[in-house]
Parts: C-alpha cells; structure tokens; sequence
RNA sequence: UGGCUUAUGGUGUAACUGGCAACACGUCUGAUUUUGGUUCAGAAGAGUCCAGGUUCGAGCCCUGGUAAGCCAACCA
C-alpha cells in the first residue's frame, strides 16, 4: 500500500506474499543476529540494512540478537563495538538481545526432547562420530550411544550440566536420521561441554548450546517472523524446521527462515576469519585500519552511514553469488561528499612557486567558496602570498596543449586568486626542479570584478601559501589487495595477494590554514585531489588526514598512467563474433536486432525492416556473415536476415560453397514461410 | 558416487500471473565549468549458460545437459 511499484526484491517479495495471504502486519518482525566475535563489515552492512530497512519499511520492530553461544571466541568488546556501528549507521533496534537470555529456556526444551527419545548423550571421541556421520555421498551409521535408556540420558545430561565431565568429553546429540542426504540432519549435536566464562552468564554453565538448536528457538521466543541469513545456512533450513517442529505451539507465530546471498566486494575479503587473520599478521594496524572493509574501517577512511546505506540500496539483495566492485561503494561516497564536503586546498607534492612581481612580504587574505554545490554554504578566508607550494605533477617546462596546467609561457589561474604565467625554473645539481618563477596578472584577481579576473584560461591550479600553510600528515590508500577476488583461488591462499603498496604515508604535505580548526572525523575536499577525513591519531600540532577516495580523473584515464596506483579493471573484449574488424561488426549487427524481431512484423514493417536489411547488408563481408549459418533453428528471425544478406552477398559476386548450400538447403526445409521464400529467391 | 542453490551487458540488480530485455555503476563522445570535480546531453555494450520442446509469442513454462557456489567444526 504504501509503494509505487518501485520493484521488490525476492526477499520483499516474499513478506509481500505473506501480507496478501492475510498474514497480520503487526505480526512482522525480525533480527541482525551478528555473533560477537569481531567487528561487522560492508557484508553485514548488507544483512543490517536488508533488516532494519524492512522494519522500517514496514513499521516492524527488529530486534538486535548477539548470538553468544560460543564463550571461546565471544567478547564483550565486539558487543560495544557492533551496537556503536549499527547506530552509527543510524538504525536503532526494538530490543537488545542475547542467545544466552534463552540458555534457560534451551536447557528445559533439551530435557523434553531427552523425554521424549528426540536427543541422547554421546561420550564418543569427535572421531568416532565422523567416522559414524559419513560422507556427502555415503549415509551415516547409528553410533553405540543412539538407543541408550531416557534414564540414563538424563543422568548423563544432568552430570554434563553439574560439571562432572571434563570439556569435549560428552555430547548431547538429536536423535534424527543418520542417512539422511542432509549431513547436518544425521544427529547433530545440542550441547556441548565447555569449562569458560561466558561473557554474560559467568560461570553458571559449563554446557553450551549450538548455533543450530539456539537460533531457531531464539526466533521462536522473540516471535520473529522472517528470519533472514546467508545462502550458506540453506542446508541448515531443515534442521532449524525440525527443531522448531519439536516445541512449536500452533497458536502462535512460527517463525520462517530465508536466505540471501553474501555481499562480496571486489578487492577485499569479507569473512571475519580473513580479516583476523590481517590483524594479527600485522598487514593492517587493526580492525578499523582504513583499508578494512569494516564499518569502523570504512568510518575511518571517511565514509559515511548514509553512502554505505545507498551502496547497499544500489547493490540489491539476491541468491546468486556475486561480488560488487568497489568503484560503486567509491561512486557512493564521492557522490554524499560532494554535497557536503567543504572545499580547501592542500599540496600533497609540494614544488615552490615564487611571483616575481607579487610585492616581497605582502599578505592579502582573500575568499575560498566553501562549497559550490551548495550557495548557502558560504565562504572562508585564505591567505595569499608570493611565495606558494603547487603541486609538482602541476607544472612541466614543456608539453603539448592537452596538459591544462602550468607550462613555461603558459598562463593558469591559481584557484580563487591570480592568473599565473610561468617564466623560468631553478634546478638544482641534478636538475631537479626546486623552484618556479612566474609572474601574476596582478589585475585578475578571482572575486574582483575586473575584466582580467573573469579571463578564461586553460587551467586553474590548487596551491597554499607556504609562509601560511601547515605541515600535515596525509595516508592515501590503494586496494588491499591486487586480485579482484582473493579468496577464489582454491590453489592459493588470499594473502599472497595483499597489495604491499596499500598504504602510502605522506609526512609533509601542506595544507591552506583553515584545517587548523578541524576536528576529527571532519570531511572535507582537497581541491582537484579527492576527500579527506581527519584521523583519530591527530593532535593538535600534527594534524592526520585520511585520503577517503579521489575525485574522478579523466585525465589520469588518458595518461599511459605509469604509476601502477591506479588501477583499471582489465578491459573488455568488446569482439565476440570472432575477429571482425570494428568497423564492419555494426552493420552485421544491425542486421542482426532488426533480424531478431523480424518474424513479429507483418505488412509495411516487414517490408521496410527487409529493406532496411539489403541495404545494410552490402556493407557486410561473407566471412562475418559465414558464424550466423549455425544459428539455431529456433531463432528464424535471424536466420531470415542471413538469408537475405546471403542473396545480397551472392548478387555481388560472392561464389557459391558447400557452407552456403547447406544454410540455403536448411532454409528451404524450414516450416517458417518467409524463410522458405527468401530461400527460394537466392 | 549424493544433496541443495544459482545462471540476464564488464559489474550489480530489474522485467507484476509468458507480450519487442530495464535501471545503476563502469566505459566512450560532446557541452558547461575559476576543481581534468560537479552538472547536462548523447553513445557503445546482453539475443538472457548450452541443446531441444510447448506456444501466435519464452529470460520467465517443460525435458536433457553444462558451469559455479554451499554441504562431512564439540564455529556461527
């Protein structure tokens, strides 16, 4: 009711069915179950979205679940920090929850199920019970265990609960099918022992439910309708049904799972276990290093909720495996900033730039627009003087006129002050470039008013004033990694494909003065360089910023860019028919779209799109035609256009072969009648 | 030698119960621009994995293949 049409993903979807179906919408709710054992990445971004979005979309409360089952692995330090990044992406849950709140309620479920000849305890080694589970393709064998008394089961899981059995020692298994083609369905385990402290619950248990026998239940107990998880857990659908059929009350909500495919992106790994494991080798600095997909990762680098929320919008929610290039995350977040980030300057690169004509020791504060894209943003002062800082890749002595920027003779306009023109450089021993001395049109003052100042000229540089400016630190990052998916090789191990250059460190760049008052986690634009965020590692005399993503650069594109930071994708081959030259491929290939539609047409149509094919056909050489005789014979439309490009062809001299006599003969045979007849005209 | 899932331009998603394959990113032109940014206008690029079939008509339905992913943790 409350959408236009705008189209729904299979998830959506689904919940719309249910609603039609007369299920009640005050009924609907749901979960982000993240289990606290590390930070949450751009793939649960994902899971976050899909979920809160549906509680909002629907007015639906979503509850927040740590699914703590595990005290080996869980901590209280990734419970703060998922809570902190979900509402930094700006949802809030209905109800804090944890798996453990249910250990209760779980234990009283096992013992009924241990009543009613559903679960027994199994003392084998792990070993043993592989070896009795078996393989994908071969059924498991019932265990010793599998038929012992209710009795003697229930003493057993009291003593596992009372502690009297060493950790790994005893199981408390569900009696199910050890034949079944579903491996998770041959007896799964329940419980296990394990002498830790558990965040929350201390020591009160030394028994610990699964994931499988928690999840389900907890949904069950939080009534969530539509419980929502990853492609991987499909097989697992089974199992949480039989568990739920075990304890389920029909007056009440049972809930559904259903599962989506994980959000990869490209360049990156998305499993908490690849990112540990860059932690701990010390390839990055932490769990929120820059180069992180993580959400505190991504937040460092200068992301914001709202471009991390539309890349997940853009992205889509499906059942195939995919993985998202990262230039869409860059498009999100190039796209937020340039409507709030404010505009500065700074020289990442610095080369000296005197003007010779600018009065010696003179200072004049002039206007920087704080943003274009916004007229109320207003404006900042920025001092100028005669000595500056541009950057180095902004001047060469020479170069052709493609090179909009500061050339010997050349004239340029420095950003919101003077029009330059470049006179002579100074070069030391090595003939490096140490200084470049130009003289200003002291007249075309940007903001003035004058003539001079509106003159158009072929480039306009960023510069800072160097008696001005201060000295900062700047991190540019590149991809974590070289391989567009690292993790997909199944002879190589991801981390031989770590980037070594991801991070470069910038000690002295040099930035306008009004950076001064930044504070952290502030965006802003470095003109002509891309967006910046200030580093939590700032103090106030050395400031840090973080080079969130640049800005597009066409020019970079043109370059035969020798600096192997920029990186393009490798490009298409835009050629499928098999070597045709460019240039004759279009008038084939217009054949072919008319061709494909032909057997729709009737009348004018059909004579004109006939036309439109002989006409189109002399341009056409028998060896690109030749591919299209083993056309299917479904596709008559395009076999029709063969045809009369064949006849085309034949009219100009092209000599008869077995290939053309095969395709003319099957022409002849085909039931469609237009083929027959162009057939026949040949 | 099994089971489950998926298959649409370079990438990610659309296409309501069959009706001339759409959108976004990316790529390429051109215009505008005191950011080689933004904005604007336009273009190229897919016969929907393959082979059959049903139908006036199939990406959607049927049959048979192929490929990829997942499944044998006392992890979630």
């Amino acid at each position: 009711m409350t959408e236009e049409s705008a189209s729904l993903n299979f998830i959506e979807q689904i919940i719309a069915d249910d609603l039609a179906e007369g299920f009640s919408p005050d009924k609907l709710r749901f979960r982000f179950p993240p289990e606290p054992n590390g930070y949450l990445h751009i793939g649960h971004a994902a899971s976050i979205c899909l979920n809160f979005g549906l509680g909002e979309k629907h007015n639906a409360p979503v509850n927040l679940r740590f699914d703590d089952t595990n005290p080996a692995k869980e901590e209280q330090e990734y419970v703060d920090a998922i809570k902190n990044d979900i509402q930094w992406l700006g949802f809030q849950w209905a109800t804090e929850c944890y798996s453990s709140d249910y250990f209760q309620q779980l234990y009283d479920w096992a013992i009924q199920l241990i009543k009613e000849g559903k679960a027994y305890v199994d003392g084998q080694s792990a070993e043993a019970m592989a070896e009795q589970k078996g393989t994908p393709t071969t059924p498991g064998v019932a265990g010793p265990n599998r038929d012992k008394s209710m009795e003697e089961n229930l003493d057993l899981f009291a003593r596992m609960k009372a502690g009297e059995f060493e950790q790994g020692s005893y199981v408390l298994r569900a009696k199910i099918d050890m034949a079944s083609p579903n491996m998770l369905m041959r007896d799964p385990i329940l419980y296990r022992v394990v002498k830790k402290a558990h965040h929350r619950t201390g020591n009160d248990w030394c028994i610990y439910p699964m994931y499988d026998w928690t999840h389900g239940e907890s949904d069950y107990i939080e009534q969530i309708s539509h419980s929502l998880c990853t492609l991987e857990f499909k097989m697992h659908r089974e199992l949480y049904d039989w568990f739920l059929d075990q304890i389920y009350d029909p007056t009440i909500l049972r809930p559904k799972q259903r599962e989506f495919a994980r959000r990869n992106l490209s360049y990156t790994v998305m499993s908490k276990r690849k990112l540990l494991e860059l932690v701990h080798s010390k390839t990055v600095a932490s769990w929120d290093d820059p180069r992180m997909p993580t959400i505190s990762g991504l937040r460092r680098r200068g992301y914001t909720p709202e471009s991390i929320r539309n890349f997940s919008d853009l992205s889509g929610i499906s059942k195939r495996d995919s993985v998202t290039d990262v230039s869409l995350l860059e498009y999100c977040i190039r796209e937020d900033l340039n409507k709030s980030a404010t505009r500065v300057m700074g020289v990442l690169d610095p080369v000296k730039l005197v003007i010779t004509n600018y009065p010696s020791g003179k200072t004049e504060m002039l206007e920087s627009e704080n943003n274009p894209e916004d007229p109320n943003s207003g404006a900042h002062e920025l001092p100028f003087s005669g000595e500056l800082y541009i950057e180095r890749e902004d001047f060469k002595e020479e170069a052709d006129n493609k090179f909009f920027r500061l050339t010997l003779g050349n004239e340029v306009r420095l950003k919101s002050a003077y029009i330059i023109k470049g006179e002579s450089v100074v070069k030391d021993a090595a003939g490096n470039i140490t200084e470049i001395l130009c003289t200003a049109d002291l007249d075309s003052r940007s903001g003035s008013g004058t003539e001079a100042s509106t003159r158009k000229v072929k480039g306009t540089l960023h510069w800072v004033s160097i008696p001005h400016a201060i000295k900062a630190e700047v991190r540019e990052y590149d991809r974590l990694f070289l391989e567009e998916a690292p993790d997909s090789h199944e002879d190589k191990n991801f981390m031989e494909f770590v980037n070594p250059n991801s991070l470069k460190v910038i000690k002295g760049a040099y930035l306008e003065p009004f950076l001064k008052e930044a504070s952290k986690g502030d965006k802003f634009q470095f003109q002509r360089l891309g967006y910046f965020t200030l580093d939590k590692d700032s103090t106030t005399d050395k400031l840090v910023f973080n080079k969130t993503v640049g800005l597009r650069d066409s020019w970079a594109k043109q370059n035969p860019a020798p600096a192997p930071q920029s990186n393009q994708p490798k490009q298409q081959q835009p050629n499928q028919g098999g070597g045709q030259p460019q240039g004759q491929r279009s008038a084939l290939n217009e054949i072919q779209k008319i061709s494909k539609k032909y057997t729709n047409l009737s009348g004018d149509k059909l004579a004109a799109a006939r036309a439109d094919i002989a006409k189109l056909a002399v341009e056409v050489s028998y060896e690109e035609l030749e591919p299209l005789f083993q056309t299917a014979t479904k596709k008559v439309g395009t076999r029709i256009g063969a045809m009369i490009t064949l006849g085309v062809l034949l009219d100009k001299g092209q000599k008869r072969n077995p290939e053309i006599e095969a395709f003319i003969a099957a022409g002849l045979a085909d039931e469609n009648e237009e083929l027959v007849n162009e057939s026949k005209g040949i």
